[in-house]
DNA sequence: AAAAACGACAACCGCCGACAC
DNA sequence: GGTGTCGGCGGTTGTCGTTTT
């Protein structure tokens, strides 16, 4: 439990990566792909544990990372989905093609839940605020009355609808959408979701932001599927951009075509291919 | 101009489930 | 079945830039 065993030897960096520990771990997981995390660092040179590296790739370095503010739409699925699903961050960037669960988070906890209160909106049960404080107060004087009985959770992830419980993994998000969607289109004051939401054709990391099994099984083409469709720019500040809008060749049809990226700084191969 | 407060986001920590042995 | 390892997740903390006082 706790630390994993990686963690507990001598001499690991803890911290903000430096521009040259991305190089090389970016450089390394472009080149090998991702086997085992905990032999990242080793084979890539790091003095750090396999799940720093893991959090790192996943958070900040992967191509397909959209990055900058979210959009107006972005908000508002998230929202909603945060409605349905509650803190299962994993799952509702799942939803959002280049966003990570961190993101998410992030943007949640610093800005959503703010945004929310603003409005009179509870941002855990999605509630209005006056309703919930009803709630709170009659609860209390309930409690008052029925000190001896059993305390209920107040907080519920599922406040106005009921959910298929045993639905396998892929069957989940189905099931999840088809209710969340039937549920939400007819209500005033939802956006449609529909096309934001129906992304598995396109969304190659699966079902979570942080899953990196499909890395695993076919490093070579979701590579090429990403490095054509988004280049990467190695700004001044280490970040990884997309160009937008630059057209990019097929690898499958011609690999040697595409042997350089715009690097200002640090320098990626890509040769790999 | 300096200090404090605030906000955004990167990273860590602890826990859990899956898996191999 | 017990144990250790690993990947993954959500909560929390740390860091740093910006704004306010």
């Amino acid at each position: 439990m706790g630390r994993h065993s990686c963690c507990l030897k001598q001499k690991l960096r803890k911290g903000l990566w430096s521009p040259e520990e991305d190089e090389k771990l970016f450089n390394h997981i472009i080149r090998f792909g991702v086997g085992c995390w905990s032999s990242v660092p080793k084979l890539a040179g790091l003095q750090r544990c396999g799940k720093s590296c893991r959090l790192r790739w996943i958070n900040y370095l992967r191509p397909d990372l959209k990055r900058g503010s979210f959009s107006q739409e972005e908000e508002d699925l998230i929202i909603g989905l945060h409605e349905v699903l509650g803190n299962r961050w994993s799952q509702i960037a799942a939803q959002l093609p280049g966003r990570t669960d961190n993101e998410i988070k992030n943007f949640w906890n610093s800005c959503l839940k703010k945004k929310l209160r603003q409005r009179g909106i509870d941002p855990t049960t999605h509630k209005p605020l006056n309703e919930i404080e009803r709630e709170q107060e009659k609860l209390n004087s309930d409690n008052s009355v029925h000190e001896n009985l059993p305390i209920k959770p107040v907080f519920n992830p599922f406040p106005t609808l009921e959910f298929q419980a045993s639905a396998d993994q892929t069957g989940a998000n189905i099931i999840l959408y088809d209710q969340f969607h039937s549920s939400f289109i007819s209500a005033p004051g939802f956006c449609e979701y529909s096309n934001l939401m129906d992304v598995s054709g396109n969304y190659s990391y699966g079902s979570s932001s942080s899953n990196t099994s499909n890395w695993n099984c076919n490093i070579r083409s979701d590579m090429n599927n990403l490095v054509c469709n988004e280049a990467l720019n190695w700004k001044s500040e280490s970040k990884l951009e997309p160009i937008v809008g630059t057209q990019w060749p097929s690898l499958s049809q011609d690999p040697s075509s595409v042997a350089c990226f715009d690097v200002p700084r640090g320098e990626f191969d890509a040769d790999f291919l």
